[in-house]
DNA sequence: GGGACGTTTCGGCGGGCGCCGAAGTGTCCC
DNA sequence: GGGACACTTCGGCGCCCGCCGAAACGTCCC
């Protein structure tokens, strides 16, 4: 029998496999994780953040690219590449939360630390998630700002509310202005969309949440606690963290 | 430079990469939409369903079984596998959605057919996807079955509906009786969880649906189409597919 | 123009891994 | 017991592909 006719596994076969491929190395598994924060990434900041020669980071960005999972942007001598959607983003999510790193029962008490870490908070994609995203998503619906009967769409009071708060959602956006998303750790939708990143952002700018290190945790600061109570009515000490 | 020291690819990396190496493989990847349908397969129907010896499917099953995406059950000479839970047949679902052929402007005539087929509507694991599953999840929503405000919650008015139906779910399990699941055409959530799965049983059990072929996609009987306006008032043309 | 720098292309190397067939193990049933 | 059959183990083959460094290309800025 010809061998080549054995050989589909890495030609042919289901797309599917073809996607996954783009994900199953390392390197670039580092890419996309890195990207996860939602901005855009240089070529060479890539390369340097996963401890490979820019040559090889071009050939993976190329992968990338090609397979429609990445977008890229060209300015000048700089290429720009971020992830090519909220559905990208979800992928990775999904494929880390189904990692042995996440699984009950983790190993190292630095692996430890750092699931607990990102459980209670973290930016996913462009929006906040865990248990801090998921809380803050339940207390607008409490408070009337989000419908759920409809999608997590956004309510008079709660435009109001994102006014209030000097927040401006850019109309043009082709994306809904609020989806769900699918947390891993709580596994129920939180804030994404438009509004989940109008959201994040202006707490990131009026320090409410910093990055913890160069990881996607982030942490609640002091000010960001009373903002999110006096905001939202949350209690400090879930605020708190651990 | 020692070159053990940059061959980090395949051994260590993110844990991310490894668990999409498992998809990356063509047979194993057709393992898994094969179990797709929910059901649980033996080795030797899925190497013949894939082409492969039975031998090299014994390694993909231990392989899958090893990073926890199957889970498996022997059974005196035979063992059984299936999918290890809902989270994963979510990820094969999103890494089909994003292959090329589930993108926009599909290559062939074929292709779209099968694209049509599978986006009107189709088994996701053990529930029902697809327009039509959406337009059912929609019908309950309406019909005050489902309460939306509690993340597609069953209400008193669902739980009889059902058992008017004859439909039992099973009280013992786990998962929740309904929980939302994304639908790659719709992207809108539809109804999975137990009650999901009970209802998908029942509609294959009274003919309301039937495979087309051995694909994932459905079809609307004629009296499904009867019985799905009768207890749910969706329209005809609706559920009359294309 | 010329140097600095980000990016790309190309050759070449080497390990990983998917494939098979043959032989071995366990289960079932006559 | 003995044969059929599902599954597993093992050895060997060969391709895929990720890695690098060197050199080329473009852009920017002095």
């Amino acid at each position: 029998m010809d061998r080549m006719d054995t050989r589909r596994t890495r030609g042919a076969g289901p797309d599917l496999a073809a996607v996954a491929r783009l994900l199953a190395d390392g390197t670039r598994a580092a890419f996309c994780l890195a990207l996860l924060d939602g901005r855009a990434w240089t070529a060479t900041e890539l390369a340097r953040h996963a401890g490979v020669a820019p040559s090889t980071a071009t050939e993976h960005l190329h992968a990338l690219v090609r397979g429609h999972l990445l977008t890229e942007e060209r300015q000048g001598r700089h290429r720009y590449v971020r992830l090519a959607g909220p559905q990208v983003a979800e992928l990775v999510e999904s494929l880390a939360s189904l990692a042995p790193e996440h699984r009950p029962a983790p190993r190292s008490l630095s692996a430890d630390g750092r699931r607990r870490a990102l459980a209670h908070a973290r930016t996913c994609y462009d929006h906040l998630a865990g248990a801090v995203g998921v809380a803050v998503t339940d207390a607008m619906i409490g408070r009337g700002l989000l419908d759920p009967a409809h999608g997590l769409g956004l309510t008079g009071a709660g435009a109001a509310w994102l006014a209030d708060l000097g927040i401006g959602v850019p109309p043009g956006t082709r994306r809904p202005s609020v989806r769900p998303c699918l947390d891993w750790t709580e596994r129920r939708p939180h804030l994404a969309g438009a509004v989940g990143a109008a959201l994040c952002r202006h707490a990131f700018d009026a320090g409410w949440i910093t990055r913890v290190g160069s990881t996607r945790a982030v942490a609640v600061t002091p000010a960001g606690r009373q903002a999110l109570h006096r905001h939202l009515g949350l209690p400090g000490d879930l605020l708190a963290g651990r």
